[in-house]
DNA sequence: GAGAAATATCACCGACCGGTGACAATTGCC
DNA sequence: GGCAATTGTCACCGGTCGGTGATATTTCTC
Protein backbone atom coordinates (compact mmCIF):
# COMPACT_ATOMS: atom_id res chain seq x y z
CA UNK A 1 0.00 0.00 0.00
CA UNK A 2 1.85 2.99 -1.04
CA UNK A 3 1.01 5.89 1.32
CA UNK A 4 -0.76 7.85 -1.03
CA UNK A 5 -3.07 9.58 1.52
CA UNK A 6 -2.02 13.11 0.96
CA UNK A 7 -1.05 13.62 -2.21
CA UNK A 8 1.93 15.73 -2.04
CA UNK A 9 3.14 14.85 1.51
CA UNK A 10 5.04 12.21 0.94
CA UNK A 11 8.95 12.95 2.76
CA UNK A 12 7.57 16.42 4.45
CA UNK A 13 9.04 15.03 7.78
CA UNK A 14 12.09 13.18 6.44
CA UNK A 15 11.53 11.45 10.02
CA UNK A 16 15.07 13.32 11.51
CA UNK A 17 13.71 13.20 14.40
CA UNK A 18 11.89 10.05 14.75
CA UNK A 19 8.82 11.41 15.41
CA UNK A 20 5.84 9.22 15.99
CA UNK A 21 2.76 10.48 14.63
CA UNK A 22 1.50 7.03 15.38
CA UNK A 23 -1.63 7.35 18.41
CA UNK A 24 -1.43 5.00 21.03
CA UNK A 25 -3.23 5.61 24.39
CA UNK A 26 -0.80 3.98 26.73
CA UNK A 27 1.84 5.42 26.12
CA UNK A 28 0.88 8.79 25.76
CA UNK A 29 -0.11 7.58 29.37
CA UNK A 30 3.00 7.09 30.13
CA UNK A 31 4.45 10.40 28.70
CA UNK A 32 2.43 11.90 30.69
CA UNK A 33 3.30 10.50 33.87
CA UNK A 34 6.93 10.68 33.07
CA UNK A 35 6.57 14.67 32.22
CA UNK A 36 4.62 14.65 35.62
CA UNK A 37 7.87 12.61 37.45
CA UNK A 38 10.60 15.53 35.74
CA UNK A 39 8.53 18.44 36.21
CA UNK A 40 8.12 17.85 39.74
CA UNK A 41 11.86 16.97 40.23
CA UNK A 42 13.13 20.08 38.11
CA UNK A 43 10.38 22.56 39.52
CA UNK A 44 9.13 21.20 42.47
CA UNK A 45 5.85 20.59 43.84
CA UNK A 46 5.02 24.61 42.88
CA UNK A 47 5.45 24.58 39.40
CA UNK A 48 3.67 20.79 39.50
CA UNK A 49 0.64 21.43 37.47
CA UNK A 50 -1.35 20.35 34.26
CA UNK A 51 0.36 23.59 31.63
CA UNK A 52 3.84 22.76 32.33
CA UNK A 53 3.27 18.84 32.68
CA UNK A 54 1.30 18.85 29.04
CA UNK A 55 3.85 20.94 28.14
CA UNK A 56 6.81 18.38 29.42
CA UNK A 57 5.02 15.62 27.72
CA UNK A 58 4.66 17.50 24.47
CA UNK A 59 0.72 16.93 24.39
CA UNK A 60 -2.65 19.19 25.18
CA UNK A 61 -3.30 19.23 28.47
CA UNK A 62 -6.90 18.17 27.76
CA UNK A 63 -5.21 14.46 28.21
CA UNK A 64 -4.75 15.03 31.26
CA UNK A 65 -7.84 15.18 31.81
CA UNK A 66 -9.07 12.68 29.84
CA UNK A 67 -6.93 9.90 30.58
CA UNK A 68 -6.28 10.52 34.40
CA UNK A 69 -9.41 12.78 35.44
CA UNK A 70 -7.23 15.81 36.52
CA UNK A 71 -4.80 16.68 38.44
CA UNK A 72 -6.05 14.79 41.28
CA UNK A 73 -5.89 11.78 39.63
CA UNK A 74 -2.45 11.99 37.99
CA UNK A 75 -1.06 12.68 41.51
CA UNK A 76 -2.56 9.60 42.59
CA UNK A 77 -1.17 7.63 39.36
CA UNK A 78 2.37 9.30 40.52
CA UNK A 79 1.83 7.91 44.30
CA UNK A 80 0.83 4.36 43.07
CA UNK A 81 3.67 4.30 41.26
CA UNK A 82 6.06 5.57 43.86
CA UNK A 83 5.10 3.34 46.25
CA UNK A 84 5.59 0.21 43.93
CA UNK A 85 8.96 0.94 42.83
CA UNK A 86 10.26 1.67 46.13
CA UNK A 87 8.49 -1.61 47.13
CA UNK A 88 10.34 -3.06 44.72
CA UNK A 89 13.71 -1.07 45.73
CA UNK A 90 13.78 -2.25 49.65
CA UNK A 91 12.77 -5.63 48.81
CA UNK A 92 15.71 -5.86 46.42
CA UNK A 93 18.18 -5.26 49.39
CA UNK A 94 19.87 -7.38 50.86
CA UNK A 95 18.96 -8.89 53.76
CA UNK A 96 21.53 -7.77 56.46
CA UNK A 97 23.80 -9.85 58.17
CA UNK A 98 23.84 -8.81 61.70
CA UNK A 99 24.13 -10.15 65.35
CA UNK A 100 21.75 -7.55 67.27
CA UNK A 101 18.90 -4.84 67.19
CA UNK A 102 21.12 -2.36 67.14
CA UNK A 103 23.44 -3.25 64.25
CA UNK A 104 19.79 -4.25 62.38
CA UNK A 105 18.40 -1.12 62.95
CA UNK A 106 21.39 1.14 61.70
CA UNK A 107 21.44 -1.41 58.31
CA UNK A 108 18.01 -0.60 57.63
CA UNK A 109 18.41 3.18 58.25
CA UNK A 110 21.10 3.40 56.12
CA UNK A 111 19.46 1.79 53.56
CA UNK A 112 16.44 4.07 53.96
CA UNK A 113 19.42 7.11 53.60
CA UNK A 114 20.27 5.26 50.56
CA UNK A 115 17.21 4.73 48.67
CA UNK A 116 16.30 8.62 49.49
CA UNK A 117 19.39 9.84 47.87
CA UNK A 118 18.80 7.94 45.09
CA UNK A 119 15.22 9.16 45.02
CA UNK A 120 14.90 12.83 43.64
CA UNK A 121 10.66 12.45 43.16
CA UNK A 122 10.53 10.94 46.56
CA UNK A 123 12.65 13.89 47.89
CA UNK A 124 9.89 16.35 46.22
CA UNK A 125 7.28 14.34 47.31
CA UNK A 126 8.62 14.40 51.25
CA UNK A 127 9.21 18.13 51.07
CA UNK A 128 5.82 18.34 49.56
CA UNK A 129 4.12 16.87 52.70
CA UNK A 130 6.27 18.93 55.41
CA UNK A 131 4.64 22.14 53.32
CA UNK A 132 1.14 21.50 52.38
CA UNK A 133 -1.47 19.56 54.54
CA UNK A 134 -4.19 18.05 51.63
CA UNK A 135 -6.10 15.18 50.85
CA UNK A 136 -3.19 14.70 48.52
CA UNK A 137 -0.31 14.66 50.27
CA UNK A 138 -1.98 13.00 53.27
CA UNK A 139 -2.34 10.47 51.04
CA UNK A 140 1.25 10.41 49.95
CA UNK A 141 3.02 10.47 53.62
CA UNK A 142 0.40 7.53 54.63
CA UNK A 143 1.15 5.27 51.90
CA UNK A 144 4.73 5.82 52.34
CA UNK A 145 4.53 5.20 56.69
CA UNK A 146 2.58 1.65 55.87
CA UNK A 147 5.13 1.18 53.03
CA UNK A 148 8.06 1.66 55.84
CA UNK A 149 6.38 -0.34 58.63
CA UNK A 150 5.42 -3.27 56.66
CA UNK A 151 9.03 -3.22 55.60
CA UNK A 152 10.41 -2.93 59.16
CA UNK A 153 8.02 -5.45 60.17
CA UNK A 154 8.89 -8.09 57.41
CA UNK A 155 12.88 -7.44 57.54
CA UNK A 156 13.18 -7.55 61.35
CA UNK A 157 12.74 -11.20 61.76
CA UNK A 158 12.96 -12.61 64.91
CA UNK A 159 15.02 -9.89 66.24
CA UNK A 160 13.68 -7.55 69.40
CA UNK A 161 14.45 -4.38 71.05
CA UNK A 162 16.12 -4.49 74.07
CA UNK A 163 13.70 -4.04 76.54
CA UNK A 164 12.98 -0.64 78.21
CA UNK A 165 13.70 0.96 75.04
CA UNK A 166 11.21 2.35 72.71
CA UNK A 167 12.18 1.25 69.79
CA UNK A 168 9.84 2.76 67.48
CA UNK A 169 10.27 6.48 68.33
CA UNK A 170 14.03 5.78 68.15
CA UNK A 171 13.87 4.52 64.83
CA UNK A 172 11.40 7.15 63.81
CA UNK A 173 13.99 9.77 65.17
CA UNK A 174 16.42 7.99 63.07
CA UNK A 175 14.18 8.08 60.06
CA UNK A 176 13.58 11.64 60.37
CA UNK A 177 16.83 13.06 60.80
CA UNK A 178 17.80 11.16 57.16
CA UNK A 179 15.00 12.52 55.49
CA UNK A 180 15.82 15.84 56.67
CA UNK A 181 19.72 15.86 55.72
CA UNK A 182 18.51 14.06 52.38
CA UNK A 183 16.54 17.12 51.72
CA UNK A 184 18.49 19.94 53.38
CA UNK A 185 21.37 18.49 50.97
CA UNK A 186 19.18 18.86 48.02
CA UNK A 187 18.97 22.84 48.41
CA UNK A 188 20.67 23.91 51.43
CA UNK A 189 24.00 21.60 50.09
CA UNK A 190 24.33 20.75 53.54
CA UNK A 191 22.77 21.20 57.35
CA UNK A 192 23.79 23.05 60.54
CA UNK A 193 27.26 23.94 59.15
CA UNK A 194 28.08 19.97 58.05
CA UNK A 195 28.70 20.08 54.10
CA UNK A 196 26.62 17.35 52.35
CA UNK A 197 27.90 17.07 48.74
CA UNK A 198 31.23 15.09 48.56
CA UNK A 199 31.51 11.49 49.52
CA UNK A 200 33.69 11.36 52.15
CA UNK A 201 30.30 14.01 53.92
CA UNK A 202 27.95 11.45 53.38
CA UNK A 203 30.12 8.76 55.12
CA UNK A 204 31.07 10.93 57.82
CA UNK A 205 26.68 10.90 58.51
CA UNK A 206 26.35 7.87 58.03
CA UNK A 207 29.10 6.63 60.64
CA UNK A 208 27.64 9.22 63.20
CA UNK A 209 24.30 7.81 62.61
CA UNK A 210 25.13 4.53 62.98
CA UNK A 211 27.22 5.37 66.30
CA UNK A 212 23.84 6.44 67.72
CA UNK A 213 21.84 4.26 66.97
CA UNK A 214 24.54 1.45 68.23
CA UNK A 215 24.74 3.36 71.08
CA UNK A 216 21.32 3.42 72.18
CA UNK A 217 20.03 0.25 71.71
CA UNK A 218 23.15 -1.91 72.40
CA UNK A 219 24.63 0.31 75.16
CA UNK A 220 28.12 0.80 73.64
CA UNK A 221 28.83 3.17 70.53
CA UNK A 222 31.72 0.77 69.59
CA UNK A 223 32.46 2.28 66.14
CA UNK A 224 33.25 -0.05 63.64
CA UNK A 225 36.88 -0.02 64.10
CA UNK A 226 38.15 2.04 61.19
CA UNK B 1 -20.07 69.07 44.75
CA UNK B 2 -22.88 66.80 46.35
CA UNK B 3 -19.69 65.31 47.94
CA UNK B 4 -20.20 67.97 50.57
CA UNK B 5 -17.13 67.11 52.35
CA UNK B 6 -17.33 67.13 56.00
CA UNK B 7 -16.36 70.19 57.14
CA UNK B 8 -14.90 68.97 60.22
CA UNK B 9 -14.44 65.43 60.71
CA UNK B 10 -18.21 64.71 61.82
CA UNK B 11 -18.61 61.31 63.22
CA UNK B 12 -19.28 59.93 59.59
CA UNK B 13 -17.91 56.79 60.67
CA UNK B 14 -19.05 56.15 64.41
CA UNK B 15 -15.42 54.93 64.97
CA UNK B 16 -17.96 51.64 65.74
CA UNK B 17 -14.41 49.81 64.41
CA UNK B 18 -12.14 52.05 65.49
CA UNK B 19 -10.69 52.45 62.08
CA UNK B 20 -8.10 54.84 62.36
CA UNK B 21 -7.59 56.91 59.12
CA UNK B 22 -5.13 58.82 60.27
CA UNK B 23 -1.65 58.11 58.06
CA UNK B 24 1.68 56.66 59.24
CA UNK B 25 3.75 55.10 57.42
CA UNK B 26 5.73 53.23 60.15
CA UNK B 27 2.55 51.79 61.55
CA UNK B 28 1.39 50.75 57.75
CA UNK B 29 5.20 48.88 57.13
CA UNK B 30 4.46 47.16 60.69
CA UNK B 31 0.95 45.87 59.56
CA UNK B 32 2.61 45.03 55.89
CA UNK B 33 5.44 43.40 58.06
CA UNK B 34 2.93 40.85 60.13
CA UNK B 35 0.67 40.12 57.69
CA UNK B 36 3.04 38.71 55.72
CA UNK B 37 3.86 36.84 58.62
CA UNK B 38 0.65 35.90 59.18
CA UNK B 39 -0.07 34.85 55.47
CA UNK B 40 3.17 32.95 55.09
CA UNK B 41 1.74 31.13 58.33
CA UNK B 42 -1.99 30.47 57.19
CA UNK B 43 -1.14 29.79 53.26
CA UNK B 44 2.52 28.61 53.08
CA UNK B 45 5.53 29.85 51.08
CA UNK B 46 3.44 28.88 48.10
CA UNK B 47 0.49 31.31 48.90
CA UNK B 48 2.76 34.44 50.12
CA UNK B 49 2.51 36.94 47.48
CA UNK B 50 1.85 40.73 47.44
CA UNK B 51 -1.66 40.58 46.66
CA UNK B 52 -2.61 38.40 49.49
CA UNK B 53 -0.49 40.11 51.83
CA UNK B 54 -1.67 43.79 50.83
CA UNK B 55 -5.22 42.16 50.97
CA UNK B 56 -4.34 40.66 54.74
CA UNK B 57 -2.64 44.48 55.36
CA UNK B 58 -5.45 46.50 54.61
CA UNK B 59 -3.53 48.39 52.07
CA UNK B 60 -2.21 48.25 48.49
CA UNK B 61 -0.07 46.68 47.13
CA UNK B 62 1.63 49.34 45.82
CA UNK B 63 2.61 50.43 49.45
CA UNK B 64 4.80 47.41 49.42
CA UNK B 65 6.87 48.20 46.65
CA UNK B 66 7.17 51.55 48.23
CA UNK B 67 8.05 51.05 51.33
CA UNK B 68 10.21 47.21 50.87
CA UNK B 69 10.75 47.43 47.33
CA UNK B 70 9.16 44.13 46.67
CA UNK B 71 8.45 40.01 47.60
CA UNK B 72 12.47 40.26 47.87
CA UNK B 73 13.34 43.57 50.17
CA UNK B 74 10.09 42.09 52.36
CA UNK B 75 11.62 38.75 52.82
CA UNK B 76 14.77 40.30 53.87
CA UNK B 77 13.14 42.41 56.44
CA UNK B 78 11.34 39.60 57.39
CA UNK B 79 14.38 37.34 57.67
CA UNK B 80 16.21 39.90 59.63
CA UNK B 81 13.65 40.28 62.11
CA UNK B 82 13.17 36.58 62.42
CA UNK B 83 16.76 36.29 63.03
CA UNK B 84 16.38 38.78 65.81
CA UNK B 85 13.55 37.33 67.76
CA UNK B 86 14.92 33.99 67.36
CA UNK B 87 18.17 34.99 68.55
CA UNK B 88 16.45 36.54 71.52
CA UNK B 89 14.85 33.87 72.40
CA UNK B 90 17.58 31.53 72.33
CA UNK B 91 19.28 34.22 74.85
CA UNK B 92 16.68 33.91 77.07
CA UNK B 93 16.83 30.24 77.34
CA UNK B 94 18.15 29.47 81.35
CA UNK B 95 21.34 28.11 81.27
CA UNK B 96 21.02 24.41 81.63
CA UNK B 97 22.52 22.96 84.51
CA UNK B 98 24.41 20.20 83.98
CA UNK B 99 27.48 17.71 84.46
CA UNK B 100 28.11 16.03 81.17
CA UNK B 101 28.96 16.92 77.61
CA UNK B 102 26.07 14.55 76.53
CA UNK B 103 23.76 16.11 79.10
CA UNK B 104 24.24 19.37 77.80
CA UNK B 105 23.72 18.75 74.07
CA UNK B 106 20.55 16.65 75.42
CA UNK B 107 19.36 20.09 76.60
CA UNK B 108 20.00 22.31 74.01
CA UNK B 109 18.37 19.90 71.40
CA UNK B 110 15.41 20.16 73.95
CA UNK B 111 15.77 23.87 73.72
CA UNK B 112 15.78 23.77 70.08
CA UNK B 113 12.65 21.56 69.80
CA UNK B 114 10.45 24.25 71.98
CA UNK B 115 11.47 26.92 70.29
CA UNK B 116 10.87 25.70 66.77
CA UNK B 117 7.66 24.25 67.74
CA UNK B 118 6.54 27.41 69.18
CA UNK B 119 7.25 29.50 66.60
CA UNK B 120 4.97 28.14 63.04
CA UNK B 121 6.52 30.99 61.09
CA UNK B 122 10.18 29.42 61.51
CA UNK B 123 8.59 26.39 60.43
CA UNK B 124 7.20 27.56 57.29
CA UNK B 125 10.83 29.21 56.42
CA UNK B 126 12.27 25.67 57.41
CA UNK B 127 10.12 24.40 54.64
CA UNK B 128 11.00 26.58 52.36
CA UNK B 129 13.99 25.72 52.28
CA UNK B 130 13.71 22.72 52.41
CA UNK B 131 11.41 23.07 48.95
CA UNK B 132 13.44 25.73 47.13
CA UNK B 133 16.83 26.84 46.41
CA UNK B 134 16.63 30.07 45.70
CA UNK B 135 18.67 33.13 46.92
CA UNK B 136 16.20 33.92 49.26
CA UNK B 137 16.44 30.15 50.72
CA UNK B 138 19.69 30.39 50.97
CA UNK B 139 20.12 33.39 53.23
CA UNK B 140 17.38 32.14 55.45
CA UNK B 141 19.09 29.04 55.53
CA UNK B 142 22.95 30.57 56.38
CA UNK B 143 21.46 33.10 59.01
CA UNK B 144 19.73 29.92 60.94
CA UNK B 145 22.62 28.05 60.14
CA UNK B 146 24.71 30.98 61.90
CA UNK B 147 22.77 31.70 64.77
CA UNK B 148 22.91 28.29 65.94
CA UNK B 149 26.19 27.58 65.33
CA UNK B 150 27.29 30.59 67.27
CA UNK B 151 24.70 30.20 70.47
CA UNK B 152 26.20 26.61 70.13
CA UNK B 153 29.45 27.70 71.15
CA UNK B 154 28.09 30.31 73.29
CA UNK B 155 26.49 28.35 75.53
CA UNK B 156 29.18 25.31 76.00
CA UNK B 157 31.07 26.83 78.09
CA UNK B 158 33.98 24.46 78.90
CA UNK B 159 31.71 21.55 78.00
CA UNK B 160 33.88 18.90 75.72
CA UNK B 161 32.93 16.30 73.57
CA UNK B 162 33.96 13.00 74.64
CA UNK B 163 36.85 12.03 71.99
CA UNK B 164 36.63 10.38 68.96
CA UNK B 165 33.13 11.22 68.66
CA UNK B 166 32.24 12.93 66.16
CA UNK B 167 30.11 15.98 67.66
CA UNK B 168 29.15 18.29 64.92
CA UNK B 169 28.16 15.28 62.82
CA UNK B 170 25.58 13.94 65.52
CA UNK B 171 24.64 17.43 66.94
CA UNK B 172 23.13 18.26 63.09
CA UNK B 173 21.49 14.63 62.81
CA UNK B 174 19.73 15.72 65.72
CA UNK B 175 18.67 18.70 65.14
CA UNK B 176 17.48 17.45 62.10
CA UNK B 177 15.45 15.20 63.64
CA UNK B 178 14.09 17.52 65.75
CA UNK B 179 13.29 19.76 62.53
CA UNK B 180 11.99 17.08 60.72
CA UNK B 181 9.04 15.78 63.32
CA UNK B 182 8.32 19.12 63.91
CA UNK B 183 7.64 20.42 60.15
CA UNK B 184 5.83 16.39 59.83
CA UNK B 185 3.45 16.86 63.54
CA UNK B 186 2.44 19.94 61.90
CA UNK B 187 1.24 18.70 58.39
CA UNK B 188 0.46 14.87 58.91
CA UNK B 189 0.46 15.19 62.52
CA UNK B 190 2.98 12.51 62.85
CA UNK B 191 5.87 10.35 61.27
CA UNK B 192 6.57 7.16 60.45
CA UNK B 193 3.42 5.82 62.66
CA UNK B 194 4.52 7.77 65.44
CA UNK B 195 1.39 10.56 66.46
CA UNK B 196 2.62 13.69 67.69
CA UNK B 197 -0.68 15.56 68.62
CA UNK B 198 -1.01 14.74 72.52
CA UNK B 199 1.92 16.37 74.87
CA UNK B 200 2.34 12.55 75.93
CA UNK B 201 3.44 12.10 72.23
CA UNK B 202 5.68 15.20 72.68
CA UNK B 203 6.98 13.74 75.91
CA UNK B 204 7.75 10.24 74.28
CA UNK B 205 9.68 11.41 71.57
CA UNK B 206 11.95 13.68 73.68
CA UNK B 207 12.59 11.05 75.76
CA UNK B 208 13.89 9.21 72.96
CA UNK B 209 15.98 11.93 71.76
CA UNK B 210 17.54 12.51 75.12
CA UNK B 211 18.47 8.34 74.86
CA UNK B 212 19.81 8.35 71.90
CA UNK B 213 22.14 12.20 72.87
CA UNK B 214 22.96 10.41 76.05
CA UNK B 215 23.91 6.84 74.93
CA UNK B 216 26.07 8.58 71.77
CA UNK B 217 27.65 10.59 74.28
CA UNK B 218 28.06 9.56 77.88
CA UNK B 219 28.02 5.65 76.24
CA UNK B 220 25.08 4.43 78.13
CA UNK B 221 21.57 5.66 77.98
CA UNK B 222 20.37 5.18 81.64
CA UNK B 223 16.94 7.09 81.33
CA UNK B 224 16.43 9.59 83.36
CA UNK B 225 14.22 7.94 86.31
CA UNK B 226 10.76 8.54 85.72
C1' DG C 1 -15.65 1.75 0.88
C1' DA C 2 -18.83 4.00 5.30
C1' DG C 3 -19.56 4.85 9.96
C1' DA C 4 -18.46 4.83 14.78
C1' DA C 5 -15.20 5.20 18.34
C1' DA C 6 -10.97 6.48 20.06
C1' DT C 7 -7.30 9.78 20.14
C1' DA C 8 -5.37 14.33 19.88
C1' DT C 9 -5.63 19.49 19.22
C1' DC C 10 -7.38 24.03 19.45
C1' DA C 11 -9.64 28.05 21.32
C1' DC C 12 -11.42 30.01 24.91
C1' DC C 13 -12.94 31.24 29.81
C1' DG C 14 -12.51 33.37 34.50
C1' DA C 15 -9.30 33.97 38.10
C1' DC C 16 -5.17 35.18 40.04
C1' DC C 17 -0.40 36.58 39.76
C1' DG C 18 3.62 40.28 40.05
C1' DG C 19 4.39 44.76 38.65
C1' DT C 20 3.68 49.82 37.26
C1' DG C 21 1.93 54.44 36.15
C1' DA C 22 -1.40 57.86 37.15
C1' DC C 23 -4.10 59.97 40.48
C1' DA C 24 -6.45 61.32 45.10
C1' DA C 25 -6.00 62.50 49.86
C1' DT C 26 -3.43 63.96 53.78
C1' DT C 27 0.41 66.04 56.17
C1' DG C 28 4.07 69.25 57.10
C1' DC C 29 6.45 73.49 56.09
C1' DC C 30 6.70 78.43 55.16
C1' DG D 1 -3.39 80.97 53.54
C1' DG D 2 -0.38 78.36 49.67
C1' DC D 3 2.45 74.64 48.21
C1' DA D 4 5.22 70.49 47.99
C1' DA D 5 6.30 66.09 49.83
C1' DT D 6 4.42 62.20 51.82
C1' DT D 7 0.94 58.64 52.09
C1' DG D 8 -2.61 55.96 50.21
C1' DT D 9 -5.81 54.26 46.19
C1' DC D 10 -7.18 52.89 41.71
C1' DA D 11 -6.89 50.96 37.15
C1' DC D 12 -4.48 48.64 34.20
C1' DC D 13 -0.90 45.49 31.85
C1' DG D 14 1.04 40.96 30.26
C1' DG D 15 1.30 36.46 31.77
C1' DT D 16 0.15 31.96 33.78
C1' DC D 17 -2.98 29.12 35.98
C1' DG D 18 -6.77 25.20 36.10
C1' DG D 19 -10.53 23.83 33.54
C1' DT D 20 -13.88 22.93 29.52
C1' DG D 21 -16.44 22.64 25.07
C1' DA D 22 -15.94 22.11 20.28
C1' DT D 23 -13.43 20.19 16.66
C1' DA D 24 -9.97 17.85 13.93
C1' DT D 25 -7.63 13.57 12.98
C1' DT D 26 -6.62 8.72 13.24
C1' DT D 27 -7.97 3.94 14.05
C1' DC D 28 -11.18 0.25 14.53
C1' DT D 29 -15.34 -2.35 12.96
C1' DC D 30 -18.32 -3.79 9.68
Amino acid sequence: MPNSKPSAKSPAKPAAEAEDRTRDRSRTEEGILNAARSVLVEKGFGGWGVNGIARAAGCDKQLIYRYYGGLDGLAEALGTQIARETEAALAALPAPEVDSYGALVAALIDAQLHVLRSHPVMQRIIAWELSEANALTRAFADARSRALMAWFAQVKGDFTAPPGVDAPAINAVMIAAVQQMVLSSGTIGGFAGMPLAEPADWERLRSAIRRLILAAYDGSGTPTAG
